[in-house]
DNA sequence: GTTGAGCGTT
């Protein structure tokens, strides 16, 4: 379903944070199709990382230049382009 | 009500 190409991977984020916090935060720099926060499937608590999709490679690029290292709710962001989930479609 | 490197699921 989704593109790996257009697919960012969000770290260091804090535990409070949300998937709405995330489009929020980078809807300033380009539309968000999709953002998925990875969670625990026995306790449901947020794993401190996630995934974001955009429309297209070039916008995930943009976002990964301009919110890889930036502060968000006193953390550093890690943002980094996905690895492909799987090898071939 | 806690913790901190990481590449994922209905």
């Amino acid at each position: 379903m989704a593109k790996d190409d257009s697919t960012v991977y969000i770290a260091n984020l804090p535990w409070r944070t949300t998937e709405d916090d995330l489009v929020a935060l980078f809807e300033e720099v380009a539309p968000v199709v999709d953002a998925r926060i990875i969670q625990d499937r026995r306790t449901g608590r947020s794993c401190g990382y996630g995934f974001l999709e955009l429309p297209s490679p070039e916008c995930a690029a943009r976002a990964v230049a301009t919110m890889n290292g930036r502060e968000f709710n006193g953390r550093l962001l890690v943002v980094s382009r996905a690895n492909p989930r799987a090898p071939r479609s």
